[in-house]
DNA sequence: GCCAACGTTGGC
DNA sequence: GCCAACGTTGGC
């Protein structure tokens, strides 16, 4: 089992909005970056944990826990013209982007900032805390995990 | 294959 | 809203 940190803007979909899902389960669509895309098409497996991560607002920061549902497959919102992340070049047939489905597991007591990540040797390595980095999944080792809960 | 222009991410 | 850091695109 591995263990992943994915990353959402609250205003676009938050883990308050995960909960309250049916089945408290829904797609992480409108993924749109290859690095990205290989790791959940490539090596997410249905029960592997992630972080849910809250990007670009007042406090960004984990603020849950959520569990990989369902394995890899087309991304179809990529497919519709009418979505916000609509890509042309992914046909049907011939997909490019990908999705899985998380379901919620619980939230964090308090949200770990990214502020209190920032510096820890004990996360040196992970893509969240280096300089300039952009990417909204990534792979997040069992003792890197156990530090980030350790700060609960 | 190079690289300038452009678009996006996301912290601040 | 600003802008640094990236990733992608496309002309050559």
């Amino acid at each position: 089992m591995r263990y992943w940190l994915m990353k959402s803007e609250p205003s676009e979909f938050s883990i308050d909005d995960l909960e309250k899902r049916p089945h408290q389960t829904e797609h992480w669509d409108g993924v749109r970056n290859y690095q990205a895309r290989n790791m959940m098409r490539d090596e997410m497996k249905v029960g592997d944990l992630a972080f849910f991560y809250h990007s670009n607002c007042d406090t960004p920061g984990i603020v849950g826990i959520m569990r990989i549902a369902r394995e890899a497959y087309p991304d179809f919102t990529a497919f519709d013209i009418n979505n916000k992340h609509y890509d042309p070049s992914s046909k049907p047939d011939d997909p490019r982007w990908f999705m899985v489905d998380v379901q919620f597991v619980r939230k964090l007591k308090r949200t770990i900032t990214l502020n209190e990540l920032k510096g820890r040797p004990e996360l040196n390595g992970l893509a969240l805390v280096r300089r300039g980095n952009r990417l909204s999944v990534m792979p997040v080792t069992a003792a890197q995990w156990e530090f980030i809960l350790s700060l609960e």
